[in-house]
DNA sequence: TACACTTAAGTTGTGCGCAATTTAATATAA
DNA sequence: TTATATTAAATTGCGCACAACTTAAGTGTA
């Protein structure tokens, strides 16, 4: 009788696997930059954005709440890549904003993707593969 | 010009999303057995295992330094789940084993995986499509 | 035997990730 | 207008993950 509770079967541990080895491979280039991991994540979304964003807005995109981003976001200012300032509109919105710093990271940070790119030993149509398949799974499970 | 900085185009946020997506699926199901996810891993571990295993040993098939597993080994024995004994003919060595306990705990998991399965929403082909991708990338990273 | 070397586990410190709660501001309804 | 509800962010507490280091035990070699 097949044992479903062997670890290899498991998609959760290999999904937990590749993201830790994905990480792992990050570090090394994020510190030049002095970003973590999830610090970068949230640089790609300001580099991204023409507008300033909320705190809320940003936790949509990235899917963390305030527990988590308030910290790192403050973290963040005290580095000086960012300014947290409440709206005045609207007290309890904290407006997050590129400062000249963080924005000028965004040169430092082209080279990575294709550096990364090249880490994962990927082939372009398996790493279209694997996109298509991850997006389709979040898909589902929302 | 296309901007390969934006967060749609990172695969890693892809694994880093979808990993933690399946984590928050996961931990309802796990808190009703008292466990975290890592620990839920460990369990794995332990459960399909006939010997007893060192935390070095554990530490390589789960991928994890004893930075990470010595303080959740020793809450999980606090827990009663499993046992902490160094070895008699080298003493460095600390030797895990699961109490009665921990080994009837598994009953409890067989539905696990037939339920997450469900919950992922994947087709048995994308499943295995899936595995088989994330596999290729453990391989190419290595 | 004495010495450096290696190995296994543990400790310390930092930064997430998230549940639960708190604080303060705004919106809504009686 | 006052009471109630909702919302945004922050705070608290806990458990990973991991880098860097320490401790203790075992190995190898001169």
């Amino acid at each position: 009788m097949s044992d479903n509770l062997r670890l290899e079967k498991q998609l959760c541990f290999r999904l937990y696997s590749a993201n830790k080895k994905v990480c792992r491979l990050y570090a090394p280039l994020l510190k030049e930059l002095g970003l973590t991991y999830p610090q970068y994540l949230v640089m790609l979304v300001l580099w991204q954005q023409t507008e300033a964003l909320s705190v809320k807005a940003l936790g949509k995109t990235l899917d963390l709440d305030s527990g988590t981003l308030s910290p790192l976001l403050k973290r963040m200012e005290t580095q000086q890549l960012l300014t947290r300032v409440r709206q005045k509109s609207d007290e309890r919105v904290v407006v997050i904003e590129l400062t000249n710093t963080g924005q000028n990271l965004k040169h430092a940070a082209e080279s990575i993707p294709a550096t990364m790119f090249a880490k994962t030993g990927l082939s372009a149509e398996n790493f279209q593969q694997l996109t298509k398949t991850l997006d389709e799974l979040m898909q589902e499970m929302s």
